[in-house]
DNA sequence: AGCCGTCATGTAATCCATTACATGAATGGC
DNA sequence: GCCATTCATGTAATGGATTACATGACGGCT
């Protein structure tokens, strides 16, 4: 480790004291024009960098975001995770990822514990449960964005897409294929997206007057699992009358329902239909196309660090609940619905 | 921001000096085990928790490994990613990523840059150039490991996989099936990876006494992307006499040629085998099953960490270059070469 | 001329944990 | 019984940047 030039050295070079330097490098006015061109070019030539740790310890703040995520595997996460890190660079902040795995092991505890450790500046948390109530705590003491997932009722600000609606608009559109049995593949795990997504499933059902049948509905496991998709499709197909169409709460289950209706002998979309939600890369890897909707991840990371800035400069008036755009796009995996004869 | 807890506050409630306190939290001995007893109680009462800028100053540490990562929607970087966290987060080390996007953006200004401003302990590249020698520079004065991709030559530690060996293999499988037109779409990037399967290749050609064929190769994008493998297949699809067979130095690149090849009239296995390169999930998504060679991206990037760590602690004998093992792993993608009559 | 305000710059306090050095007590060897 | 050593603990210096306050110069006003 070579040895750090200082600001000391840097005054000694340019013939100034390190108040000077220090109002030049930060930009606070009231130095000559002259003075302000020396420290410059001594602070340039010894490449001086400030000591991160001196001045977070002077100024109490860290510029260090910190990022609560499940995992990284899923492209969901790593396009938000791209967003977020893509604005936070912008604003000169760095983006500590802290990996919860399983959301269940986050307690008010242990979050206190990693802001108070970390010296984090903030937090963007993707995948609380919608009952962690408890976050309203940490809400109120530090500066915090929910992102995709959010607690329910309680006012923290958050940024998502309008899940039920969403599910709505995906479900009415098989009814308008003619589909009247459409089960739903949802996931068992405590996410708002989730309730949310069958709240809107259930709407579109009720709208056209079908009639709930729990039959239909299936759980695959918490963490959206290929394998946990194809196990809740079997179950589905498996019924005496099983369904001519399938709503799935994500594209990766979406993916497993096709791979098992092709081991059941069916052809997706002749023989099921199968919508998934999110749109991640893979939907249009191979074919049939997946349709589903997309959710702009990205943006919702971009925008999730710009509500969390405007949080901790206190920005007034900053917005509290932001909804992005989403689409249905219709591919490969929907047709309309033809009773065999 | 609520007021922090500081020493001084558990020194007074424990009735004791700092410099105690200090000792005690920071388990240095001397202290008689009652004077600890009390110091722990007052501390754990209060919650303290050390303010991390103050002792990373003193201590002129800063606990942070700074990852380099090009992006993260490709599995291959999210799972060694993960690796890479699952084991700082066990040594108290906080992991700070910085995504590259392009690694041709990066020379040794920067990467210097990077270090100073985050006063990281170390940092784990995920991919650097093959020519990027300037690295060496900065390998003498910063602990540094490179994961996956290195600097060819130079002395700087690095982990990876044979991938010159694994790249024979695989096409020696394909040989040993019967091709003889075997096709390669690489990546017209400056890793060291895609030279060393570019390589292999080469070796199993030559040692079954195939001549190698410059048509036959084809550069995709340096990115790796879905779209531009789809092109490349295209050009060696058109080719007046076609390969039999494509080796592909990835799998997204794989699946864009299996796509490719279904436009064309191509039927995967059976007129066309083609082979990929890390295993990722969707592999095993949707058929055909990918045949492809199994990285064991997980356990490069946790091995990357622990050198790291042994760098930064100055263990004698730190390892400076692990290759894991590989495996290539066939399935529904490749086929026995049967000549049409 | 005398006073005040503004501006450029400097001096020194501050942020908080760590640790070198200092102190005083207790123990042990002779 | 005395000196040396070890041990428990305290005092204060330290790390580097920021910033409140101090200083001195200069210009303008009455």
């Amino acid at each position: 480790m070579p040895r750090m030039v200082k600001i000391e050295d840097v005054a000694r070079a340019a013939g100034v004291s390190v108040a000077t330097v220090s109002r030049v490098l930060n930009e606070q006015g009231h130095v000559l024009p002259e003075t302000q061109e020396k420290v410059r070019k001594a602070a340039d030539e010894l490449r001086y960098q400030p000591n991160l740790s001196a001045r977070n310890l002077r100024k109490n703040e860290s510029r260090i975001i910190l990022i609560l995520a499940p995992n990284f595997s899923n492209p969901y996460y790593s396009n938000v995770l791209a967003g977020i890190c893509d604005v936070s660079r912008n604003l000169g902040y760095s983006t500590l990822i802290y990996n919860t795995y399983d959301s269940n092991a986050l307690d008010q505890t242990l979050v206190t514990h990693l802001f108070q450790k970390n010296r984090a500046d903030g937090m963007i948390t993707l995948a609380i449960n919608r009952d962690d109530r408890w976050l309203t705590q940490i809400a109120g003491k530090y500066p915090l964005v929910q992102c995709s997932e959010y607690v329910e009722d309680e006012p923290i600000p958050h940024i998502s897409v309008d899940n039920r609606s969403a599910a709505k608009e995906s479900v009415s559109m098989l009814i308008a294929q003619g589909h009247r049995r459409i089960g739903i593949v949802t996931s068992a795990n405590r996410y708002l997206s989730s309730a949310n997504r069958m709240r809107g499933y259930l709407d579109a059902l009720e709208e056209a007057d079908i009639a709930r049948d729990e039959s239909l509905i299936a759980y695959a496991s918490a963490d959206y699992s290929f394998a946990s998709g194809k196990q809740a499709a079997r179950e589905l197909l498996s019924l005496p009358e099983p369904p001519s169409a399938i709503f799935c709460v994500s594209d990766i289950l979406a993916l497993g329902v096709i791979a098992a209706a092709g081991k059941m002998g069916l052809q997706v979309p002749w023989d099921l239909s199968v919508t998934g939600f999110d749109d991640v890369d893979y939907t249009t890897m191979f074919h049939p196309y997946l349709t589903t909707v997309s959710v702009p991840c990205y943006d919702l990371g971009r925008r999730s660090m710009q509500l969390l800035y405007d949080q901790i400069v206190q920005k007034p008036g900053a917005e509290r609940e932001v909804y992005l755009p989403h689409k249905v796009i219709v591919r490969e995996t929907t047709a309309q619905y033809a009773k065999q004869q």
